[in-house]
DNA sequence: AACTATTTATAAGA
DNA sequence: TTCTTATAAATAGTT
């Protein structure tokens, strides 16, 4: 049953559909920058406020081109006091990464099972295993590299701040 | 018929994805925005620059609350102190949770395969598929969460560091 | 969350 | 580009 498109009056099935178009979109924005080489963002709300978002490269890059483009001379009043930048992008790279690594283990799931005898499937799933457990370190491996430079820098301008502060109530500036 | 997620190499072809896939994708963000009331902004350029968007309500004003969403600088000290200890104890709850599942997919690996059936494998095989992509989505939205705080919190400490030095360098303090 | 019946999207070919 | 069609993917309704 296809449905109408408009709003969804029960709130609860609202949600629920949120929750799985919401998947679905992303997952094609996706897919759109992969395949056609396209810079995307996408940006979305929730009725209740919550924030999702999904950027190809630079959120901000993209936002920033967009304004320019669409001869907004507007506001866009924010840039990065630090190099954000370079950890979104960085970060998008890690996206594609990801994506390398699953399509490798769909694609080696995805042969055809039936002509195969016991022991062969049985290799297979020993190489399934072998894949994932690849896919997991890798990812752990960036994501971890990600979040101890951004514990860094946190670290880093906290540190300076709180020394700033003391120095401030120590009249020493 | 599935295709693969990567970069269409041939021009022709990845011009043509794109047409079709940029009004599937945009089609769908309406959707979205009209059956569950959400607020969605859309960019796309291709990869050749030309810009297309979509935006549920005003362009301007979405991009203006992810700003002031993605980067709640602007007030006072309200951001938390700086507390890394927080931040690790959550990582290593990441890391149980990561432990469990992957127990989870292996065990499900693990039952004997040589009584079952053909038929039988093929369920074992979809059903570790779904395992391995809830493990990784679980992962992702956690891996995500983890940083955004930390990208929050390194901006926030960024930017009152640079406001200090501007102050600084304006002899205001 | 998981499953299934349908609908929708889309790849390939014309 | 647009149309057609076979197939894959998304998702509405249900459990």
């Amino acid at each position: 049953m296809a449905r109408e498109i408009r709003r969804i009056e029960n709130a609860a099935a609202r949600q629920v559909t949120f929750s799985k178009r919401r998947r679905g979109l992303f997952k094609k924005a996706e897919e759109l920058a992969v395949l056609c080489d396209a810079d995307v963002a996408l940006i979305v709300f929730s009725a209740t406020g919550k924030l999702s978002q999904f950027a190809s490269s630079s959120m901000n890059d993209i936002i920033d081109k967009y304004s320019t483009h669409s001869k907004n001379l507007g506001k866009s009043n924010q840039q990065p006091p630090i190099d954000l930048n370079v950890e979104q992008s960085k970060y998008s790279g890690l996206n594609e990464q990801l994506a390398e690594a699953s399509r490798g283990l769909r694609q080696m799931r995805g042969e055809e099972l039936e002509g195969l005898s016991v022991d062969e499937l049985h290799q297979m799933e020993r190489k399934l295993e072998a894949g994932l457990h690849r896919v997991l370190s890798t990812k752990d491996q960036l994501f971890m590299e990600q979040i101890n430079e951004l514990q860094q820098k946190a670290e880093f301008y906290g540190f300076k701040f709180e020394q700033i502060l003391e120095c401030w109530d120590s009249n020493l500036i």
